[in-house]
DNA sequence: CACAAGTTTCAATAATTATTGAAACTTGTG
DNA sequence: CACAAGTTTCAATAATTATTGAAACTTGTG
């Protein structure tokens, strides 16, 4: 009598639940901020594994597809926020996340800066340099209102801009001591 | 021989056109931030009017229905970012932008900073309390992980909490001297 | 070079999110 | 109270965004 493989799958640990709740807490808040929900995930996955995942683990954890576990592990690479690590004599690629959170603050906020702070400046540098007569209340209204989104623009880079370069303690002290 | 009305637009002017433009970028950046596109799009619409708007104004404008209309700018008040404007002897409404931009700035970092980061701090600290065996990889990693994001996030909240109560020339001016 | 063991691409499809528009509602006036 | 002139609600639908999965590709090995 040959026994039968149990394919019951073991009901999850505690920390496994605690895994799973917080790798959807990491995906909704993402998604909240426009970023893609399955990238967060997996981000979230990676982050609480001890050990490189491979893309099969990738996809059987976080139930997607083998093209949606590639594309998205190639986003989370382009952002600075994963690793690819190639072992000897094995064909298939793991991932490791970076785990150093302030590494991966300023890699969330470069990106963010470059993809989107950076690219709406250029567009008001371009709106604002359109002329026009200073009666026009329309016109002082839309020339006012430009100037002053690009004032609040340049702070913005320049507190993201500060935030990247901030050392390990800035964060819970200088801000701390700054704003309280 | 009645006159025929003129059906035909007159053709936009450059200051309409880049009215346009900017409400087009304003409507994307938001996009890109997860937030609704309309309603960033009739944000900037009214930041640029001299005047207050009606319903009927803000339809034409984006081409957008009633009921579409109705519940952006519903939304815009709520974020506190609209204010309504009734008139005398007039049944419809009026609506009017907050047009000081660093109070809009403090309005949106003060919904947002309410609707995720708190949320998601409340959820941290809930995961964070799971018990578990110190020698087990799997808490262990679990356990930094989370506590390091509870450090950054308590740092984005002072950050916030800070450019919240920041006075009109810290953006410019503090900042600029902390971080350069 | 043929094959095995993977990864990547992308058109089709599914899931999600935003919008419409008609009905219900509100509010002031004769 | 009936009506006019608006606003709001929400189920149905449209538009957008994300995902699948099969075919094409890549890369190392006998």
């Amino acid at each position: 009598m040959t026994e039968q493989p149990d394919l019951t799958p073991t009901p999850p640990t505690p920390l496994e639940q605690a895994k799973t709740q917080f790798i959807q807490l990491w995906g909704a808040s993402a998604a909240n901020w426009g970023i893609n929900r399955t990238m967060a995930q997996m981000h979230a996955l990676l982050l609480v594994s001890p050990e490189p995942l491979s893309t099969e683990d990738l996809m059987t954890q976080l139930q997607i597809s083998r093209g949606n576990a590639s594309m998205t592990v190639r986003d989370l690479i382009d952002w600075g926020l994963v690793y690819k690590e190639l072992r000897a004599g094995e064909r298939r690629e793991f991932y490791v996340a970076e785990k150093d959170m302030l590494q991966v603050t300023r890699c969330i906020i470069r990106e963010r800066k470059r993809r989107e702070l950076d690219a709406m400046k250029r567009s008001l540098d371009q709106l604002a340099t359109l002329p026009g007569d200073e009666n026009d209340p329309n016109y002082r209204e839309f020339h006012r209102t430009l100037t002053d989104i690009q004032q609040i623009a340049d702070g913005a880079d320049r507190v993201l801009g500060g935030l990247m370069r901030a050392e390990r303690n800035w964060f819970l002290d200088k801000f701390l001591r700054l704003f309280m």
